[in-house]
DNA sequence: TTGTAAATGAGAATCATTTGCAATAACGCG
DNA sequence: CGCGTTATTGCAAATGATTCTCATTTACAA
């Protein structure tokens, strides 16, 4: 009956579907970016111009704890934001034009398949993240250590 | 002239050895724990009263940039720190008991330098940590999800 | 249509971390 | 050893991100 199978997924699990978790939703599809609360907040106000910044980070939290969005501390700064897809891939931030690269490793993901085997874990979330400095910012000289 | 490298390190890159400096570098190094700001600060405070929070701040961003101490943002919560050590060495972090469980992971390390070749990015810092259930808190039934 | 529990908006509250500034102290030099 | 310069400190106030409170609104099952 929904279209959109995250709305379908929020409503199936028996949260209720509203103006503003749409339109988060949706900005969050509609982007290939890495959106951190504020720019979620600006993207969704231009559709819903009444929604706070609480109703954002409350709506993350429900998709995050459902699976559907995950969290990135990309640089180091403050939270960013990506809807889940099929391949696990991880993120280089570049520290001089903050650019950021996705990568995807699968000897990562075996990696930690074997030590949770290894160690009776049940690993739940997996943070991994790179920076540093790309081809770009190498070559312009922009060594700002 | 100085015993302790961490000391004599500072010491070099120009920095002025202050007691709270002092301080801060012995808890760091005489604990396995990762210690957090708060942590970090009343032990310090036992052996130098006066310090401040802030100092303690300061003081770990100064060991950070020189490479002495690394940060991690374990479970979500805050930061970590711990003293740099040869062997780079990664973190689980239990949700349910809050054990932080150390490994290593040389195939990760390859796959960063393989990335890092391929795509000409220069890595400064790596961000690796996984969170999840421990064998005890699987056995215990506390499946709190 | 209506009742009720979930969700929202607005702003206050919280938490970790940073900063401004005057007082203090390291350490190179004489 | 005594000084002066300048980094460093302590304190308290500022900040930035995120969470919470609570009165009001709204989704949706009946």
């Amino acid at each position: 009956m929904e279209a959109n199978p995250l709305i379908a997924a929020l409503q199936a699990s028996g949260h209720r579907i509203t103006r503003q978790r749409r339109v988060v939703l949706e900005v969050l599809e509609g982007s290939q970016e890495h959106l951190d609360a504020e720019a979620l907040y600006q993207k969704a106000r231009q559709r819903s111009p009444r929604i706070s910044l609480a109703t954002v980070y409350r709506t993350v939290a429900v998709l995050k704890q459902m699976g559907l969005v995950a969290e990135y501390s990309l640089g180091e700064e403050h939270g960013h934001f990506e809807t889940v897809t099929e391949a696990p891939h991880y993120h280089f931030t570049c520290l001089g034009c903050g650019q950021v690269v996705e990568f995807d490793a699968p000897q990562v993901v075996l990696a930690i398949q074997e030590l949770a085997e290894r160690e009776g874990l049940e690993v739940r979330a997996v943070q991994f993240s790179l920076t540093g400095y790309c081809v770009q910012c190498r070559a312009g000289g922009r060594d700002d250590r």
